[in-house]
RNA sequence: GCGCGAUUAGCUCAGUUGGUUAGAGCAAUCCGUUUACACCGGAAAGGUCGGGGGUUCGAGUCCCUCAUCGCGCACCA
């Protein structure tokens, strides 16, 4: 008996030091795994795509629980004797990481715009770089089971290319076009962004409406209203029924008389407010469907910046903000002004970064056109290829692939992975190399999403890399709920259209992890847990099991330091069950004939191993792990150990000898079922005990109950 | 507007295909220092499972409806 028993458990002392053996061990690779352990299951592949975590920051409480349901996934897997493999990686995360960098630049009176974009991208590297070897320990810290030989970054030079030769064949297969559309501008980070990448928010902002030669018409943009020549109703409106199409009218607007023109489209809701309307289409996108149904002429009210443009008159170069009143008066002293609703709500949408307005704005862009891709995904969800869970997760998925609009994939951002593509007398074309003499090559990045929704592919050497035939398509994707649009759609989407095979049977989508309070967490709030700290004090394997348990797929948690304490407890009462056992057991005969009770006690444990077995398979983690920890403290602790005392010290030796083989049974059973959710301290028990070899992290499972692989 | 959740003990949550007296952790109460563990043990307490209606031999669980809270999506200017 190790002296350190005598103590109560010290995670810190104990866990680097398994961290270490564990992957000295070499056993994270597949490819090292002991013949007899895959023997089980003939060398099935297992496969875990680790969602590369962003690498711009400190790993927080999501990170956390995601790498501990993922560790639990894989190492079950391993135990039970499948080639198991978990791949780590980091992900450059574009538009977020410039954002984080371009805050640190502030703080420092710096800004983007006076740097040369080589100049910026060589820092933002540099900082990227730094985080991710930071992230990489903390990702260790808890416990991961990954396979380092594996890692991969989104900016590896091979990746690079394969994004962009996804791209290309795209291109070929007509499944991306160059068009300018209406697309989601932030005046601010002076990029556009995909529809997703913006935050819809309910206002009430004043309702204007002004005289507009014989109409009325309601804005609550009049700061666009400078080119507005179309004025626009229901051809069914019959208040509007001696206004024809195409009519022109001379009427007294802003700055000065202009020609405006009758246009009739349905997209007029004729309820709402007079039924007439002025159009704007360079900055909106339902005015610009319609100026494009009716080839009508588009122009630019509002620069990159926000500010107003020469067609503005003297309200030139003003930002909106302030241009707004100033127009308003000047309308009003016409006579213009008919009357003002200030309690109107409306819908506008924010960038989801700094929440500043979204200009609309028309530009050349690339996008995918979605509607083929997301019916081959829903097709094959609606075919059982992907399972959600939670189950309602589907609904969700169907909802948004129903009805997503082409995707935006062209950022004007240094950091991300350049857009093989390339521009010449209006042409646009996609290739690696130039096309030849006079092409310019696009300057725009790839939205962060394109690359890591091909992150399984990348993960396992799509198309021609070793590990592609035998480790895709991987066998569950776990990730965060928040991210099932802006990830798990996209990845679905080009597994099928790369290889007609979904990535992932299994999406597993876990919640939020909020404060104590059960709100989000954020800086400005002040209200971040970092896990680092949690580990620190109460151990990886208690801060685990507090992510765990009584967390269902889906629900959003709050992480309790008190829970987390609480499993503290629990491993030391592990530590102790171990203790005593051990003690006692010293010399125990591990072949001695078992009585009756001792059968009943085997088979209960047998019972439980199958029990949670099913659960683990089932993704029931929040059960299998409630129920260890019952059966271990309340169960073996509480019962069967205070019942086994006169047992072992009593003087029938048979029955005593009979007990202490059975209680080394218990322990040896119960703590690989442990071990995936609480891997450093039942490794640490494994260790000591004199019958165990090797490590418990490839000690087979104690449950045959039906099991599956990547398929 | 469309869609998705949630509502169970003081708090945080489980309750897997409907099946005995509805469970856990934490908190609170009482007792206990017994040959692992006070990071402990024992005991007791605590819920008309949001309201209403329905299906069923039987409903926390299925259906309808209402209420409250939360989330997502959204091109009515």
């Amino acid at each position: 008996m190790h002296e350190k028993f005598l103590k109560p458990y010290d995670s810190s002392a104990t866990e680097p030091g398994i961290y270490a053996m564990w992957e000295e061990s070499g056993y994270f690779n597949p490819d090292n795994l002991p013949a007899e352990l895959l023997a089980q299951m003939e060398g099935k592949p297992y496969t875990v795509v680790m969602p590369p975590p962003n690498a711009n920051g400190d790993l927080h409480a999501g990170h956390a629980l995601g790498v501990t349901l993922q560790d639990i996934f894989t190492r079950m897997k391993r135990m039970q004797g499948y080639r198991a493999l978990w791949i780590p990686g980091a992900d450059h995360a574009g538009f977020e990481t410039q954002v984080v960098y371009e805050k640190k630049l502030e703080k420092e009176g710096r800004s983007r715009f006076g740097m040369e974009p080589k100049e910026l991208y060589a820092e933002i590297l540099a900082f990227t770089l730094a985080n991710k070897a930071t992230m990489q320990n903390q990702v260790r810290s808890l416990g991961a089971s990954c396979d380092w030989s594996r890692e991969k970054f989104t900016l590896d030079p091979e990746l690079v290319t394969k994004v962009q030769k996804t791209f290309v064949k795209m291109f070929e297969d007509g499944l991306v076009y160059r068009g300018a559309r209406t697309v989601n501008w932030c005046p601010k980070h002076q990029t556009s962004l995909s529809d997703i990448e913006t935050d819809s928010v309910e206002e009430t902002s004043p309702f204007y409406t002004f005289k507009y030669g014989p109409f009325d018409i309601g804005t609550v943009r009049p700061e666009t209203k400078f080119g507005d020549k179309y004025v626009v109703m229901h051809p069914d409106d019959t208040r509007y029924a001696e206004y024809k199409h195409g009519q022109t009218l001379e009427l007294e607007w802003i700055n000065g008389p202009i020609t405006a023109t009758v246009i009739k489209d349905n997209a007029v809701e004729m309820e709402f407010g007079t039924g007439a309307m002025t159009i704007t289409p360079w900055h909106s996108q339902i005015d610009f469907e319609i100026a494009k149904r009716h080839g009508l002429d588009m122009e630019q009210i509002i620069d990159w910046r926000g500010k107003l443009l020469p067609i503005a008159g003297e309200f030139e170069g003003m930002k909106i903000a302030e241009a707004r009143g100033k127009i308003v008066e000047k309308l009003k002293e016409k006579g213009l002004l008919v009357s003002v609703d200030d309690s109107y709500k409306n819908v506008v949408k924010k960038c989801y970064k700094c929440q500043s307005m979204i200009e609309p704005q028309v530009k050349d862009q690339w996008f995918v056109s979605m509607a083929p891709l997301a019916n081959m995904a829903v097709t094959a969800v609606n075919k059982g290829d992907v399972r959600f869970f939670p189950e309602h997760e589907e609904k969700i998925f169907r909802h948004w692939m129903e009805n997503t609009l082409d995707w935006n994939i062209s950022r004007q951002i240094v950091w991300g992975i350049p857009i093989p593509a390339w521009f010449k007398d209006g042409e646009s074309v996609a290739s690696l190399e130039s096309p030849g003499e006079g092409w310019e090559q696009d300057t725009d990045t790839f939205d962060t999403w394109f690359s890591s929704g091909q992150w399984p592919l990348l993960t396992t050497g799509y198309p021609d890399g070793d590990d592609f035939p035998t480790y895709y398509p991987t066998a569950v994707m776990e990730t965060g709920r928040d991210i099932i649009f802006f990830w798990v759609a996209r990845m679905i989407i080009f597994g099928l259209y790369l290889t007609d095979q979904v990535p992932f049977p299994t999406v597993y989508l876990h919640g939020l992890v909020n404060d104590a309070n059960g709100k989000k967490m954020s800086k400005s709030k002040g209200n971040v847990i970092n896990p680092l700290t949690l580990t620190d004090k109460y151990g990886t394997d208690a801060l685990r099991m507090a992510l765990v348990v009584g967390n269902t797929p889906g629900t959003d948690l709050a992480l309790r330091e008190d829970k987390v304490k609480g499993y503290k407890h629990f491993a030391n009462k592990l530590w102790n069950i171990a203790r005593f056992i051990l003690e006692n057991t010293q010399d125990a005969d591990l072949a001695a004939t078992r009585t009756e009770a001792d059968e009943a006690l085997i088979a209960e444990l047998a019972v439980l191993a199958d029990d949670v077995t099913l659960d683990l398979e089932n993704y029931r983690v929040h059960l299998a792990a409630e129920k260890l920890y019952h059966y271990a403290w309340h169960r073996l602790a509480d019962e069967i150990l205070e019942e086994s005392k006169p047992l072992i010290f009593a003087e029938d030796v048979e029955v005593a000898a009979a007990r202490k083989a059975t209680l080394r049974s218990l322990l040896t059973t119960l703590l690989p079922l442990l071990h995936p959710m609480m891997p450093f301290v039942t490794e640490e028990i494994w260790q000591n005990i004199p019958e165990s070899t090797g490590y418990l992290m490839t000690t087979p499972w104690p449950s045959k109950t039906s099991s599956h692989a990547n398929t």
